[in-house]
DNA sequence: CTAGAATCTAGTCACCGTCTAGACGTCGTT
DNA sequence: AACGACGTCTAGACGGTGACTAGATTCTAG
């Protein structure tokens, strides 16, 4: 099943062309039959191990989100104050980002969101590491509404701040000040309060005192 | 140059197809000659106004731009308590990424990316007004390195939630819910009070006062 | 050892973007 | 008014692509 056949392992072959090309290319530029002639292959026979293009591309997301909740929990590993944990997770989150942004663009594309199958299970994974880090950092349990919103904002400022790298409207350098500052106006805001001290409620109190 | 002729105006006619075509169909779904066939015109025809199909996308991009920084106009528009104005900006930011989620690619694409011509001219002056709003919103005039620091923070966070709500990681509700929270800890970040209170120069009154 | 399943080849199809030669309509110049 | 240049469009061709199919080949399970 898994095992080598005429070729060897095709299927794991193409996966690591596909995303030398991708990142070469971007997805766009990725076609099944150069895959082939690369592999040295006839044409066809990719389609033995992924039924359409969109099956390559699904596997390929799969693969980033496992690679990617890898190292989201090995930056999560190093011990350290509240802070530093923040900004180290978000540096790793940014950092594959920026190295992955084709990948990226697959495993957020929206015909990779179904509700189920492989693809979304990686995801799910993904965003439960998210999730547990939110309670890891702050060491305490929290209200499960305060926690989601807390890893909802950092994920979207991780996401968008590595889309600004990506476009080129920002530095890599300036990326990394805005994650130290992203972490920081989190830790700062109301919700970043609740995270060590319980409490309060939503909406609409102001966050910033008079 | 830009009126009628054969066909009438067929650039802009091509120009708004093209649009709703990328609306439905994505970015890689856009077919030049498809296009051609539902203008009613030979498939060479597009040719005579975009030399490629590239070039078409960066229209598309450039365009697009345009609109974006009309909307973000119009909700600065609107007075209001600071937070107020940011919370709305990022709600014409976020609900306009959303509704055009293939028109942001192509904007924000890397190919677009380049250091000139008119998509990156555009794509200044969309972040020209951002740039204008952060001092508009705070009602001072502020140091350019955080002033830009906030700005950078602002749009990575709303073009993270916009990001989110496309791949449907998170419905439209969470995202509005969203953008108040980033509004608020951008308002309670260390950056956030310099933008109402700066250290120095008080300059005229900060315009918090819910 | 044999039958069936997995894998691969080779050919075909429709579609695409691009390029080219040439027809057609418009406009500025003489 | 005539004409030449230019912008616009048509029609055909080329190479490339993803998808589908029939059939050969090879592995593997019984």
């Amino acid at each position: 099943m898994k095992r080598p056949f005429h070729h060897g392992n095709l299927r794991a072959v193409l996966l690591d062309q596909a995303e030398a090309m991708l990142r070469e290319q971007g997805s766009d530029g990725l076609s099944l039959r150069e895959l082939a002639r690369q592999a040295g292959v006839s044409h066809g026979a990719p389609r033995s191990h992924f039924i359409d293009r969109q099956a390559l591309l699904d596997a390929l997301a799969e693969q980033g989100f496992d690679r990617f909740t890898d190292r989201a929990r090995a930056a999560l590993a190093v011990p350290g104050p509240v802070r530093e944990r923040l900004r180290a997770l978000g540096r790793a989150y940014v950092d594959f980002a920026v190295d992955n942004a084709a990948l990226m663009e697959l495993m957020f594309a929206a015909k990779s969101s179904q509700s189920s199958g492989p693809v979304h299970d990686a995801a799910m994974r993904f965003f439960q590491v998210l999730d547990g880090a939110m309670v890891d950092v702050s060491g305490a349990a929290l209200d499960d509404g305060v926690r989601t919103r807390f890893k909802l904002l950092f994920a979207a400022t991780m996401q968008g701040t590595a889309a600004l790298i990506t476009a080129r409207r920002i530095t890599r350098e300036q990326g990394e000040t805005l994650v130290d500052d992203a972490a920081d106006a989190l830790l700062a805001s109301e919700l970043g309060a609740r995270l060590t001290a319980p409490r309060g409620e939503p909406a609409d109190a102001p966050a910033l005192s008079p």
